[in-house]
This record gives C-alpha cells, sequence and structure tokens, in this order.
DNA sequence: CGCCCGTCCTGTCCGC
DNA sequence: TGCGGACAGGACGGGC
C-alpha cells in the first residue's frame, strides 16, 4: 500500500491528530520494530514531549518533537498509521502505540518490513536512516525530474522506482505513471526522446494530484490500479488485453497498444 | 552500473 | 478439508 499518496495521508493524520500534542504514553505489543532502539528508549526520548509538525520525504513519515528529536516510519508493503481512542480494541497487527493527551497513534504493520527508527531531527542524522534519498516526486518540475532520472540506464519503470533518483513512487504508481505518459514500463531511459519525458513528467504530477487528496493510489474507474487483479485485465482506456510481466523485478502491468 | 536473487515477515488465494 | 506454493503496493545486500 504505502507509496507517497499513502504517507502523505499518514502525515495528515499525524498532523491533525498528533501536532502539539504531548507523549503521555509509548506502547510497544512490536518492539521488533524498533531498528534502533527500544521501548525504554522510545519512552525516554518522548514521553512527555510535544510533537511538532510532522513531514514526509518520499515513503519515510517523520515526526518529530518539539524538543529536536524524531521518530522516522517507514510503512513497508503493509504499515499504516491510524488514529485511535485508548479505549479502541488493539489491531493484532499493531506495532507501536503513541498514547497522546487527545487520543492514540497507532503504528500498524502486517508483515514487519519498514520499521520505526529514534533520530535527532537534523537532516545528517536523518539521511543516517533513510539513506540518501533524491527530492520527493510530488511537485517536481519536468526538467527536474529528467536530470534525476536521465542518465539511468535501465528501464524506465526501475528509474521511477529508485528512492535515490526520485524519492516516493512504488510499484503501483510507477506502472500507473507509465501507463498514463503512454511510455512502455520496460523502455531504456536513454530511449526517450523530448516528449516522451514531458509526458511522463505531465503523468507523474497528475497521478500524484489525484493521488494525494485520496491518500492512497485509487483502484477507480480510469486507473491502471483498478484493473490490476483481474485476470484477463484490459487496458481501461482502449480495452486492449494488457500485458504482465516482471520489470525491475515486481509485476509489471501495462498496455501493448497504448504504451511503446 | 543494472539486474536478478534471496531475505526479512504474514496473510490470502489457488490448485491438487 | 488440508496442505504446499506462489504471490503481495518495499528495500537491502550479494553475486554476476
Amino acid at each position: 500500500m504505502p507509496e507517497l499518496p499513502d504517507v502523505e495521508g499518514f502525515r495528515r493524520v499525524a498532523a491533525a491528530h498528533g501536532t502539539r500534542q504531548r507523549v503521555a504514553g509509548v506502547s510497544v505489543p512490536g518492539p521488533d520494530m524498533l531498528r534502533n532502539t527500544s521501548p525504554q528508549g522510545l519512552g525516554r526520548a518522548l514521553k512527555r514531549r510535544r510533537l511538532a509538525e510532522p513531514r514526509r520525504h518520499g515513503k519515510w513519515l517523520i515526526l518529530p518533537s518539539e524538543d529536536g528529536h524524531a521518530l522516522l516510519l517507514h510503512f513497508g508493503m503493509t504499515g499504516t498509521l491510524v488514529p485511535a481512542d485508548p479505549d479502541d480494541e488493539r489491531h493484532p497487527h499493531d506495532r507501536l502505540v503513541l498514547g497522546l493527551d487527545n487520543g492514540e497513534l497507532r503504528y500498524r504493520n502486517m508483515r514487519k518490513f519498514g520499521g520505526v527508527w529514534l533520530s535527532d531531527d537534523d537532516a545528517d542524522a536523518i539521511r543516517a536512516v533513510t539513506g540518501d534519498l533524491g527530492p520527493d516526486a510530488l511537485g517536481l518540475d519536468a526538467a527536474r525530474l529528467r536530470e534525476r532520472l536521465g542518465d539511468a540506464r535501465g528501464a524506465v519503470k526501475a528509474a521511477l522506482m529508485n528512492q535515490e533518483r526520485i524519492a516516493g513512487i512504488g510499484n503501483l504508481l510507477a506502472d500507473e505513471v507509465c501507463w498514463r505518459a503512454g511510455i512502455a514500463p520496460g523502455r531504456r531511459v536513454g530511449s526517450l526522446g523530448d516528449e516522451e519525458w514531458a509526458a511522463l513528467a505531465d503523468a507523474l504530477q497528475e497521478t500524484l494530484a489525484a493521488a494525494v487528496p485520496a491518500g492512497r493510489v485509487p483502484g477507480d474507474e480510469g486507473w491502471l490500479t483498478g484493473v490490476r487483479g483481474e485476470d484477463e485485465a484490459r487496458c481501461p482506456r482502449c480495452g486492449a488485453t494488457l500485458r504482465r510481466a516482471r520489470i525491475a523485478g515486481r509485476s509489471t502491468l501495462w498496455c501493448p497498444r497504448d504504451q511503446s
């Protein structure tokens, strides 16, 4: 689930329920999700502190505290951040629960990919956890997109998903963007012409603009995502039978008629 | 450098 | 009904 739009949704949840709230308690039903600290260490760092404005970089959610710590959350494939009332029954996959003055924020993650890191809230310390990330994909203009991806040797899809090039694009979005741009996901980056670069940049921003308010990649009508689960999926635009293959190591769906 | 693979985990679905 | 295997929206490290 969690690609840029999803994590942006989690950021909004954290902003609405957490900003300026004091951390009253930290409960860690899934301590193995804490990658560089312990439940005790987390409690010491956060308890009685107020949370500051949350930020997002690519698929990372940054929850700073006002005293200069930051909780870094990565959601892997199955993570979410849910607001809850302390009386709400815990979900079996709740791994970290921040008890705030006005409710709880619960980090939930079925498969235990991703995790929770504690960091100082400064760029170097955060980068030490996240690794080098490219500029966030949201709002990236055409020139900058080409600058970031242009020297890649592999497939367009692989470049879009490489978090060091641009941050935030995962498997579903990569397919969606290629589909909207009319570019086959396996095309070599070096073979793209000027018009294709423009189409790719437009498709990227259009797709994000629609997905970000939804807080997810919508599986609606008119979206490639909407037919992804179907056996003999057809192109929502032209009706051709879609092709499936593994590209860049991931399951990939595209339209052989609309994309070349 | 890019690509493929296995690995980290858990749950679901499909075929036998 | 039970079971094995494949697969799932992420990312890393190793090997080629």
